[in-house]
RNA sequence: GGUGCGGUAGUUCAGUUGGUUAGAAUAUCGGCCUGUCACGCCGAGGGUCGCGGGUUCGAGUCCCGUCCGCACCGCCA
C-alpha cells in the first residue's frame, strides 16, 4: 500500500496515528540536528521530521540524497509540531519519519515548482507537466473539473441529454479557416474537424431529441491570442419548440447556477441590451458593465465653430471620467497617445475638464467659450472635479476607438475588479454583414440565424437592416456565449444562402443534408454556445485561457511539449495521396 | 499579412556614451547549524550574450537579415 493518506488531510485529531503517505520533494531544509522535508501531493503539503539523535541513521542517509521532486514514500507516526505554522491546513502537526521508500528519482527540474515560479511561459509549456504540479495551475484545473460537473448537473436536471457529435466531418466555406484531414481510404478527400456541432445540433433537433447539450472540442485554423486557441471547448446546446425568451431564461439560470456553486454567490438580474443601445452607449458589441462611462454623443452641441475636426466628423462622442480633473498634461498626452496607436487608429483626442473651482479648461478653448464648455459639461453630467474625453471622425472607427479609452480608464480608475461579475444579454444583432472586399454579405452570426419575423420582409429590400434572432451573453467585456433562434424553414435557409451568395446548386452541395432534413418536420429551434475555456478563466480570475487548459498551444499555434505540428514521413503521405509543393518541386 | 516589446548563467533579470576579466538574485554542488517552514551562515562551479552578416582599433551594446517567444491589429460564420 503506497499510502493511508494524502498529504492534505492529516490534523491535530490525527497525533498518535501511524501512517504512511507519497508524494513528490517540495523542499528540504537541513538543519543539521534536524531535517524537514515539505512532501508534496495533488491535496496538499505535510512536513516530514527527522531527528540526527532519534531517527535510524540508515534513514537518514537516505535522506541526504534526495533532492527536488523526487517520489517518496514514508512511514512514521503523526506528531505535534513544536513549532506551529497557521498558513497550510497541515500545519500543527509532521510526521516522525520510521521508514522511507525512495520511488523515484528525479533530476533537477528547469524551473521551481512554487505558486510564484522563477520560470517562464515559455518553459513552463515545455515542461507542462512539471507546471501542472504547481498549486495556482492545479487550482485551475480543478476549477475546471468542476465547471464541466456543475453545468452537466444543471443541464441533466433541465431534462438536456448529452449527444456526441462527429469530429471527422465535412469542410464548408463560410466561417473560420477549417483544419482538414486527408483520407486514406478516399484519396484526394479530406475530412474537416468541427469549428462547431452547429448543423449536427440542429439535425438532433430535427430528430426529436428536444433538448441537447456536448461539452465538445471546436477547432479553428485561425490566428491565435491569449483568449484563442486552435482547439478550444464550447458548452454547446440547443432546444427545440423554443422562442428567444426560453433560451435567455434556461441559461440565464445555467450563469447563475454555475456562480452560485462555483463561487458561492452570483448577479440577481441579467440586463438585456440591444446591439444597437450596446454600440452607442459603449461602442463595442461586449461591453464592460463594471463600471458606467457611457458614451455621449456631442454631434449637435459642438459643431459650427469653426473647429474644423469637429464639424467635419461623422461622430463626436466623448466620455466623462470622474474625479480626473487632475491629470497632468503627460497623464492627458499618454491617453492621446494610447488613441493614436495603428491598433486603435484615432487621430486625436479633445480633453476639457472641469475644474474643481467649477472653471472649465480644455484642449480646444481656442473654438470653445465657457459657456460652450458648460453646455458639454451638462451633456455628460459632468461636476468639478471631472475629466471629458472626446473623440471625433466616422462613426464606427470613432466609436471603438472610444470603447479602448473607456476600458483603458477603466482599467486606470481601478473599475476593472476581476472579482466582480456584471453579466448581460446583448440582443438584436444585425442578420448580415456587408464586407466591402467581396462586395457580399456575411453572415454575422452564422447562416443558420433566423431573422426577427418582422424584418423578414425586409430581406429582399434592405438586407443589411435586418436584425436576428441572435444574442450573446457578456461578462465583464468578454463575450462567453453566442446563439440565436435557427431557421428551420427550407425555403427560408435557401434564401438566405441566396443572400450570402450562394448558387442554389452551391448551397445544395454545402447544406443539402440540412436543407433535406427540414423538409422531413424540422421543429422549431434554437441554441447557444458558450466559451468554456473563457468561462473557467473569468472565474478563476485570469485575461488568459491558457492556464485553465491542461495542455494548450503557444502563440504560433505550436505545443512546444511534444514539438507538433511535426513532419510526416514520405510513406505517410503517398499513403494518404498527398503531396507537399517543395517536395514536388 | 501587419505593428510593438523581448531573447545575456539551469531560471528570472541588470548590463550606462561602443572600451579592463559580462554581474545580481535564485537554483545546483560542498561545508556548518536541534524547531525550520522563502530557514540561516560560509564557500564553489556555472556564459555559443538566439543565429548569420556588417560597421569599428574594439560590439552583449550600433546597422541589416533571420529564427524563436509574448501582446495586439487584420482574421476568428
Amino acid at each position: 500500500m503506497y499510502r493511508t493518506h494524502t498529504c492534505g488531510e492529516l490534523t491535530i485529531s490525527s497525533v498518535g496515528k501511524e501512517v504512511t503517505l507519497s508524494g513528490w520533494v517540495q523542499r528540504i531544509r537541513d538543519k543539521g540536528g534536524m531535517i524537514w522535508i515539505d512532501l508534496r501531493d495533488r491535496y496538499g503539503i505535510t512536513q516530514l521530521f527527522f531527528e540526527r539523535t532519534t531517527t535510524d541513521s540508515a534513514i537518514i542517509e537516505k535522506v541526504n540524497t534526495l533532492g527536488r521532486e523526487f517520489v517518496i514514500q514514508v512511514t512514521g507516526e503523526v506528531i505535534e509540531r513544536v513549532s506551529k505554522n497557521p498558513k497550510i491546513s497541515t500545519g500543527e502537526i509532521e510526521i516522525k519519519v520510521k521508514a522511507l521508500n525512495i520511488l523515484n528519482k528525479s533530476i533537477t527540474p528547469p524551473f521551481t515548482i512554487e505558486d510564484d515560479t522563477d520560470g517562464g511561459d515559455e518553459l513552463r509549456m515545455k515542461y507542462r507537466y512539471l507546471d501542472l504540479r504547481r498549486q495556482t495551475v492545479k487550482n485551475n484545473i480543478e476549477l475546471r473539473h468542476k465547471m464541466g460537473i456543475e453545468t452537466r448537473n444543471y443541464l441533466s436536471a433541465q431534462g438536456f441529454f448529452e449527444i456526441e457529435t462527429p469530429f471527422l466531418i465535412k469542410s464548408t466555406p463560410e466561417g473560420a479557416r477549417d483544419f482538414v484531414v486527408p483520407s486514406r481510404m478516399n484519396q484526394g478527400q479530406f475530412y474537416a474537424l468541427p469549428q462547431s456541432p452547429q448543423t449536427f445540433k440542429q439535425l438532433l433537433m430535427v430528430a426529436g431529441f428536444d433538448k441537447y447539450y456536448q461539452i465538445v472540442r471546436c477547432f479553428r485554423d485561425e490566428d491565435l491570442r491569449a483568449d484563442r486557441q486552435p482547439e478550444f471547448t464550447q458548452i454547446d446546446c440547443e432546444m427545440s419548440f423554443v422562442e428567444q425568451k426560453d433560451i435567455l431564461s434556461t441559461f440565464e439560470g445555467l450563469v447563475r447556477h454555475l456562480f452560485k456553486s462555483l463561487k458561492g454567490f452570483g448577479p440577481e438580474t441579467l440586463p438585456h441590451m440591444s446591439y444597437d443601445d450596446a454600440m452607442k452607449y459603449y461602442g463595442c458589441d461586449k461591453p464592460d458593465l463594471r463600471f458606467d462611462m457611457k458614451f455621449v454623443e456631442l454631434n449637435n452641441v459642438v459643431k459650427g465653430k469653426n473647429f474644423k475636426v469637429f464639424d467635419d466628423a461623422e461622430l463626436v462622442v466623448g466620455i466623462c471620467a470622474k474625479g480626473c480633473a487632475g491629470y497632468t498634461r503627460k497623464q492627458t498626452d499618454e491617453l492621446t497617445e494610447f488613441v493614436k496607436r495603428p491598433q486603435i487608429g484615432a487621430t486625436g483626442m479633445v480633453y476639457a475638464r472641469v475644474e474643481t473651482d467649477g472653471t472649465y479648461k480644455s484642449s480646444v478653448d481656442k473654438f470653445y467659450s465657457a459657456d460652450e464648455l458648460k453646455k458639454w459639461a451638462e451633456c455628460f453630467d459632468a461636476q468639478p472635479g471631472d475629466l471629458m474625453l472626446i473623440l471625433a471622425g466616422p462613426k464606427e472607427k470613432t466609436q471603438k476607438a472610444l470603447s479602448e479609452l473607456r476600458l483603458e480608464m477603466g482599467t486606470r480608475l481601478g473599475l476593472r475588479n476581476s472579482n466582480v461579475f456584471c453579466p448581460l444579454w446583448v440582443t438584436d444583432f444585425p442578420l448580415l454583414e456587408w464586407d466591402e472586399e467581396t462586395k457580399r454579405f456575411y453572415a454575422k452570426h452564422h447562416p443558420f440565424t433566423s431573422p426577427k419575423p418582422e424584418d423578414i420582409s425586409l430581406l429582399t429590400t434592405d438586407p443589411a437592416k435586418v436584425r436576428a434572432n441572435a444574442y450573446d451573453m457578456v461578462i465583464n467585456g468578454v463575450e462567453v456565449g453566442g446563439g440565436s433562434i435557427r431557421i428551420h424553414d427550407r425555403g427560408l435557409q435557401k434564401q438566405m444562402f441566396g443572400i450570402l451568395g450562394f448558387t442554389d446548386d452551391e448551397a445544395q452541395k454545402q447544406f443539402g443534408f440540412l436543407m433535406n432534413a427540414f423538409e422531413y418536420g424540422a421543429p422549431p429551434h434554437g441554441g447557444i454556445a458558450f466559451g468554456f475555456d473563457r468561462l473557467c478563466s473569468l472565474f478563476g480570475g485570469s485575461e488568459s485561457i491558457r492556464d485553465f487548459i491542461a495542455f494548450p498551444k503557444n502563440n504560433s499555434g505550436r505545443d512546444v511539449m511534444i514539438d507538433s505540428p511535426s513532419e510526416i514521413s514520405i510513406e505517410q503521405l503517398k499513403e494518404l495521396g498527398v503531396m507537399l509543393r517543395e517536395k514536388v518541386q
